[in-house]
DNA sequence: GTTGAAAAAACAGAGGA
DNA sequence: TCCTCTGTTTTTTCAAC
């Protein structure tokens, strides 16, 4: 991991689907050893994969929240988030709730019906997401 | 916005980089039909982007939380919160605080020092994350 | 939407600092 | 070890239909 990989990853993030031919020229090294490159870092796990991001907007799912759980029964409850389409992010959580998930629902009246078919589950609090200012930033500073 | 769509989004947000002709012989479609899909739905903003994703452990980064915040200034706080490396998303939320963002850090010290970093414009809950059962679930559902 | 030719990119091997 | 160079295969682009 030196500051090419990093500027690598940095494009990487910026735009997966960015020709390797293209990167070689902007960090000025030839295409097989920036292929070779993105090679380790697969094989090293540092980059688990490659995600079109798409718009919940535009696809009709207009609400999104974050839902603090707290639950008896971890087990079923899980498996019960998995199988639920609205359930976009899990995370098992220190404090009072046991976990958090992110949540996009196509308006807040299906949101109220996901969180009345969770309520079997145990009891939530709902944060409702009104805007997001940024996501998904960088773990990778893009400094040279 | 038909099932063959549905389909390329379901393969991109799967695999970003799969290539084109790839797809195409997956769906039975000829490969300039997909490319001008894509390129309708990338103009409809439905795709927002292509993005490598990065394991942050494997970068050092070992501890990740979900801080809800709450501020008097809002205007001042954001600008501080994006000039912060550890914040990778911010969330605008309803009720008793004014945001959520999920912050990835080296470890518990580092996160402590950003919260100290934070005081200064408000107060703050700590949600640590213990595990993360999943994340970044499809919008699409991907039977066919 | 399809086909087919030209251009570009990705891949794989040989060899050098 | 890590890189560059080069020839081959694959993919993408763009024309015409």
């Amino acid at each position: 991991m030196d500051q090419i990989d990093r500027k690598i990853l940095s494009l990487m993030h910026e735009n997966a689907r960015m020709p390797i031919s293209e990167m070689s020229r902007t960090i000025s090294m030839s295409q097989p050893a920036v292929t070779e490159r993105i090679r380790k870092l697969e094989d090293q796990g540092i980059i688990t994969g490659y995600r079109a991001q798409l718009s919940g907007a535009k696809l009709g799912k207009h609400t999104t929240a974050f839902v603090m759980f707290k639950t008896d029964n971890c087990k079923d409850f899980v498996s019960f988030i998995e199988a639920s389409a609205e359930v976009v992010d899990l995370y098992r959580i220190s404090g009072e709730y046991n976990y958090l998930m992110k949540v996009v629902t196509e308006n807040t009246e299906s949101l109220a019906s996901f969180l009345d078919a969770c309520s079997a589950h145990g009891f939530s609090t709902t944060l409702i997401v009104l805007a997001t200012p940024f996501e998904d930033k960088s773990l990778i500073s893009n400094e040279v």
